[in-house]
DNA sequence: AGCACGCCGACT
DNA sequence: GTCGGCGTGCTC
């Protein structure tokens, strides 16, 4: 096969207008040796001068005249340096979750060197007055405008900012270099570096740790140290002590000469948390997040990558730290859905984590209180090594846990949003001066159809998914396309009392004040979270006991620690159940999980109450015992059965088309390609192509298709042929975008 | 960014 | 005519 003739090349010049591939031909002897990533010499330019680039990706068919393509030079050699690793990253990311490789590109180098290289260059005049009065006399006799400008700026600016200069007087460079070869000017230019990490921590205190803990830091490097760095799942239930571990293992890769990545959810990464760190690092550690500037965050980058820093800590991003000696990469809380990223391309931090480990020589450590299905089916299967943690050190006893049916509420008359269990530990709690926290799970509560009085939902008969209410009456299943009529009537119960469901916590609040006018209420969800650090102001304000009761979405329940709060109240806890996807039941059970946690953290046991119509559901079961393998379980049967990940792997393909029919049939050529793929290995199949979860967004019409196999790497093919297709027959009105898992 | 090309005024 | 500075455009 004809493969990598050619190769994309991003020149090593800084410059906007030369931020962009070149394409080269690969000679003979570069054949199936060039890599994504390698530093390669290219002849460039008019005279040919050799210039250094980064290849980005190869190519059998050239895109550009092929009598004007240039051979490549040579092979840099040396090590693969940072920007290399970072490149063959970008393209590893570009082909398992879609998009270009200018945006992978931009996801994993984090700013462009050009605004982010903080240099200062200024002009400098180099003779005296005089002198540049007899020159300045020159120019105006041989009308040399351009010379004449800047030189009688300098007359009266000696010094002048080079970008005023190039913007605002208009004097081109070639005109500044010849002065400067003439002796009349300098141009020099100034780095300037800053710092933002300043601590006063002192570097290594030592820990106690637990034998349990130490047993796994000892698992850990002993592998590394053999050589054969290993994946880790850690399960550890809160307060089972899992971030001093992750501060071991950093501390004896440190030790070792090697480097650490800490990812941590944005939403937890509170100073408690960073102190730790920076007592066992001192400076050595640095942190990334989102309310740094961009220069600050290139700073960042540029310390790790002189290997100024040891440790770095951050949310998903700081993934992309271009550390040369990686050591290991730690993600806590590694359910979290925060490292899911929400724009092209669509990465997973754990999956990439897991890539640059293995391309690197790294340890990968994922700990969670509530593991992902996906971790822990790998570490059921071998492909990571499981510790479980199921002591708490810290003590203090898990809360008592009341499940509230609420469908028996409804049958006893009760029809507020408060079970009677819940009104009357309220009541206790609140009269002995103690916190509550009410949780609503709000995810998903866009129109579904459930029964007021016993709780049913309506569901797709071929996808065990909940449907979605359309205009027009009727519901939709966004999986397979199903349609059915509204039912005037439950049919499991006959009540008419059927209808699309919704609560939010406004309302929660309004009733909360009615029946506690004494209480101070305080309300946490998207709209009260809009402004900056309001949300910590919340917070803040509830920790220090200013309010007493706490009502909220999800974010109320991730990680916060609140030793006063004695009781948990969950709202209609399945309604997260109810969303058509498949991670539905897995949601739920790490939500309620969560929000239980959240009870009894200090001297006081924790009550916690779980309203919801469907008690007997197993992750409600299981959350309420804090059973996370019963949980398990179930769940990987489900998924099983179903053919869903991490068992099967899921390709979700959108088409966007101004044309509805036009984009129906591009998904329908998309699935004779993908049919034609799997054939008859009977490992896969596709489903669709139906109409999407909103199949109308600015009057364009959205459409999915899913491929269902048992080899990721086999969707990744397929969205490969996909693309080439795409290539081959391009459309401007037919946008296509895919989806992994 | 850095280089070549072509335009335009000045001077042998 | 031609010399040389200056703006413009292009680089696979």
């Amino acid at each position: 096969m004809n493969t990598d003739l050619y190769a994309d090349i991003i020149i090593e010049i800084s410059h906007e207008q030369l931020d962009r591939p070149f394409q080269y031909i690969v000679p003979d002897e570069l054949r199936g040796v060039l890599r994504v990533g390698d530093s390669v010499n290219v002849p460039f330019g008019r005279a040919n001068k050799v210039i250094s680039g980064y290849c980005i990706e190869l190519k059998d068919t050239p895109d550009y005249p092929v009598d004007k393509l240039k051979n490549i030079i040579e092979i840099r050699s040396g090590e693969m340096g940072a920007e290399g690793n970072m490149i063959a990253l970008a393209w590893w990311m570009r082909s398992h979750y879609g998009g270009t490789m200018i945006q992978a590109l931009k996801t994993v180098i984090p700013v462009k060197k050009k605004m982010t290289v903080k240099t200062h260059k200024r002009v400098d005049l180099s003779v005296d007055r005089e002198t540049l009065g007899a020159v300045i006399e020159e120019c105006e006799r041989k009308h040399h405008t351009a010379r004449l400008r800047l030189l009688s700026a300098l007359l009266n600016e000696p010094t002048l900012p080079y970008e005023l200069v190039r913007d605002k007087l208009g004097v081109t460079s070639p005109t500044i270099r010849s002065l400067e070869e003439k002796g009349y000017l300098r141009v020099t230019e100034t780095e300037y570096y800053r710092n933002p990490v300043v601590t006063d921590a002192q570097a290594h205190t030592q820990y106690e740790l637990s034998p349990r803990q130490r047993e796994i830091i000892t698992t850990v490097m002993d592998s590394f140290d053999r050589g054969t760095p290993g994946r880790y799942l850690i399960h550890g239930i809160t307060g089972s002590g899992k971030t001093e571990v992750y501060i071991g293992i950093a501390d004896e890769t440190v030790r070792r000469g090697f480097q650490v990545i800490v990812l941590i959810p944005e939403i937890s990464l509170t100073y408690q948390t960073l102190l730790r760190f920076y007592k066992r690092f001192g400076d050595r550690v640095s942190v990334v997040n989102s309310s740094m500037t961009q220069g600050e965050r290139y700073d960042q980058y540029l310390r790790a990558r002189k290997g100024e820093i040891d440790v770095i800590i951050g949310p998903r991003s700081a993934l992309f730290t271009p550390f040369t000696r990686l050591g290991a990469i730690i993600i806590d809380e590694e359910h979290e859905s925060s490292y899911r990223s929400e724009n092209v391309p669509r990465y997973k931090a754990v999956n990439c984590a897991e890539y640059i480990a293995g391309a690197r020589g790294a340890s990968l450590v994922l700990g969670s209180a509530t593991p992902s299905m996906e971790s822990y089916y790998k570490a059921e299967r071998g492909d990571y090594t499981l510790f479980t943690m199921d002591e708490r050190l810290t003590g203090g006893a898990l809360p008592t846990v009341h499940i509230v049916d609420l469908r028996d509420e409804l049958r006893s008359g009760n029809r507020t949003i408060f079970s009677d269990k819940l009104r009357e530990l309220m009541d206790e709690k609140l009269s002995r001066g103690e916190q509550v926290m009410l949780f609503i799970n709000r995810r998903g509560v866009a129109g579904f159809i459930s029964c007021r009085s016993c709780g049913y939902v309506v569901k797709c008969p071929h996808c065990d998914v909940s449907m979605t209410e359309h205009r027009g009456g009727r519901l939709v299943c966004h999986y397979c396309g199903h349609t059915a009529p509204m039912p005037k009537t439950c049919p499991e119960c006959g009540s008419k009392y059927i209808a699309g469901f919704r609560v939010g916590t406004e309302q929660i609040e309004t009733e909360v004040a009615r029946m506690y006018p004494q209480s101070r209420v305080l309300r946490m969800d998207a709209d009260t979270t809009k402004e900056r650090g309001s949300m910590e102001e919340i917070l803040r304000t509830f920790r220090d006991h200013n309010a007493d009761i706490l009502i909220g979405t999800q974010m109320i329940v991730k990680g916060h620690d609140f030793p006063l709060v004695t009781l948990v109240g969950i709202l209609a806890a399945d309604m997260s159940l109810s969303i058509s996807d498949y991670r539905a039941a897995e949601r739920t059970f790490q939500l309620l999980t969560q929000a239980a946690g959240r009870a009894g953290r200090g001297e006081q046991p924790g009550e916690v109450v779980i309203q919801t119509y469907q008690p007997e559901h197993y992750s409600v079961v299981t959350a309420a015992s804090q059973d996370y393998r019963a949980f398990y379980e179930e769940e990987i049967e489900f998924r099983t059965l179903a053919s869903y990940p991490p068992v099967r792997h899921l390709l979700e393909i959108l088409v966007i088309s101004d044309d509805e029919d036009e984009g129906f049939a591009a998904a329908g050529a998309y699935k004779a390609i993908a049919d034609e793929h799997i054939g008859g290995s009977g490992r896969g199949y596709s489903i669709g192509p139906a109409p999407a979860a909103i199949v109308k967004i600015r009057d364009k019409y959205r459409h999915v298709l899913y491929v269902k196999h048992t080899d990721m790497e086999e969707l990744v093919s397929i969205k490969d042929l996909i693309e080439k297709y795409m290539q081959a027959h391009p459309s401007r009105r037919v946008l296509t975008f895919f989806d992994f898992d």
